[in-house]
DNA sequence: CTGAAAGCGCTAACAT
DNA sequence: ATGTTAGCGCTTTCAG
């Protein structure tokens, strides 16, 4: 119906150059000197008639797209489902959209992911990059890109990065269940060398180990489908009958640790005390209530935006990169109570 | 480093004219019967110097972005971020991109969100639409912008649609109720008259009047802070002790009620039997189990993609509108045995 | 203070 | 079968 106008129709209608319109468009109108009165014309017919600039065209000449690749695990998993929202509105706020999309941690989709976000010329990127994606953030920061990796990071590239303290927060989780008088502690976990489960890894080990006990560690290959994680997580807990406790390194090995426990008619924390990473409804709902490891979402989402949009709007490209370590809280509920 | 190349530069370093590569990249070569070795050649060049097309260049020139902008009411509810992974897969597939943004039910948020999109020549639009939309969904309709709701649809908007038969697993869930013997049974819904919570509602109605018995209905305001939620279950609750059964009418006011009704410490279904709307994690886990209504999310995102994939590759937009209404299934559950 | 004009990279009608 | 060229709508330099 009605036609999208142009700054040339609206130049035409009001008689002057679409130069004008332009500068005063994207506020130069100051520095243009162009007179108050006009200014004030040219806003109020843009506003009458709902011009709106086609994002595109100016785009495609400015080189800025005002939108952010936000690349996730996946975003059907509650902790970054989470973040993604919080992100989006900050992002909304400051006059930015969000593409996203879940890489599955698979190394392959995500340099398809990347080399896809690059077409769109998006402007900025947040990721928690899988392993083995080294060469290709540092090419996207070569070319000037600016990236911000959260969650983990990559030891190998000097990139900014947010994560939490993973290192003390699990070194304390499993403090917790050693006080609690618990000593046959086993560490679920994927397979895998992400700085962040390798650093809750390396907690757990250092807390048991300080303590004279001997380290129980299960790793399982990441997959997107539960049963594969269901599986080997019953088949380790039936053959280790003797364990008291089991810390699981993320929320999802978490859920379907609980799956298993049930489907194994286990008693928490009588047959078997439970601490698990990452904080939400299913740990706070579940009969104990399961102790858990808070990570500071907002906070999180607050650091990560905040330091794109500084790279955004960086006169020089060359800051030092910043790595923000964030402080967790550890939620003790029933779970691990007392033995 | 490298600069970016255009395909000026490729038509340069191959000696021919850029719109012979254009129609090469383009799929154009047969109609336009350019030799099979030049096209060879020309494919081989491109891929070697790992040339991309400008998607910007290519959008504005031909109107279309390849972008599909999809409004939900929460990414970070659970059921619209597992839709959300699974149309963006789907999408991903078919070469379009996803942006999507929370609408918080918001109907001036989600007018603007719409502006945006249109700013950003979305090419399509999948939304669950909140109340007093119609107008704004009605205009994208008429510009010939194509448009799927979902979960839910807008009675005045003749738009294609694909949701769940609301009313039938209502009615179900409330007999169900009912047969297994509980006859003090609340609906705790949100305020609103989007089409799903309505239809939800009438058949709760529907079910008890049928038996005779009285329906008790709370509505409250939806938000999208807890708090504002949980206070007014724990009110209702409270004030309602001879209630022998509750349905939630969301999964989210579902899991808002199993805190209160852990922090009030009923036990069920011995206080107080529940059933919910959507099944996950939370309600599989929860001691007992919650008896749930299982919305098909697979097929729902199959259908809205598919259909907005017919709308964006129409020939003609005169297509009829489709209503789509899927089935969905009870999983009954230890919170709703037998009285 | 304002306008003319070049050009971002691409597509497609039109020419050859 | 391939090349020429006119824009898509906008920003910005350069001239008044």
């Amino acid at each position: 119906m009605k036609k999208k106008l142009s700054i040339i129709d609206i130049a035409n209608s009001l008689n002057i150059s679409k130069t004008t319109i332009s500068f005063i468009l994207n506020g130069k109108a100051q520095e243009k000197r162009i007179s108050e009165e006009l200014v004030a014309t040219v806003l109020k017919y843009v506003e009458e008639v709902g011009y709106k600039p086609n994002s595109l065209a100016k785009s495609l000449r400015t080189g800025k797209s005002h939108t952010i690749g936000l690349m996730v695990e996946d975003i059907s998993n509650p902790f970054f489902a989470s973040i993604a929202r919080l992100i989006e509105d900050k992002a909304y706020e400051n006059g930015y959209k969000i593409i996203y999309c879940s890489t599955d941690n698979d190394t392959n989709k995500t340099q398809e992911l990347i080399v896809m976000f690059r077409e769109r010329h998006v402007d900025g990127y947040i990721i928690a990059p899988p392993e083995g994606i080294e060469e290709d953030i540092r090419s996207l920061i070569k070319d000037g890109l600016p990236v911000v990796l959260f969650d983990r990071h990559l030891p190998k590239v000097d990139t900014d990065f947010v994560e939490i303290d993973n290192f003390f927060c699990s070194y304390n989780a499993t403090r917790h269940l050693v006080d609690q008088g618990y000593r046959k502690i086993a560490f679920i976990t994927f397979l895998s060398s992400q700085t962040q489960l390798n650093s809750r890894l390396q907690g757990f080990k250092e807390a048991v180990l300080e303590n004279g006990i001997e380290p129980i560690i299960e790793e399982i290959l990441f997959n997107h489908n539960e049963d594969l994680i269901i599986g080997p997580i019953t088949e380790f807990l039936q053959k280790n009958k003797h364990l008291d406790a089991v810390f699981f390194g993320t929320n999802h090995m978490g859920t379907c640790g609980l799956k298993v426990i049930n489907a194994l008619g286990l008693k928490v924390p009588r047959d078997l005390a439970i601490v698990s990473f990452d904080d939400y409804d299913v740990f706070k709902l579940y009969s104990p209530p399961v102790t858990a490891i808070a990570q500071p979402i907002e906070e999180i989402a607050d650091n990560v935006i905040t330091v794109l949009l500084n790279k955004l709007n960086a006169p020089s490209h060359h800051q030092k990169t910043r790595s923000i370590v964030l402080k967790t809280s550890l939620n003790v509920r029933g779970s691990s109570e007392k033995k």
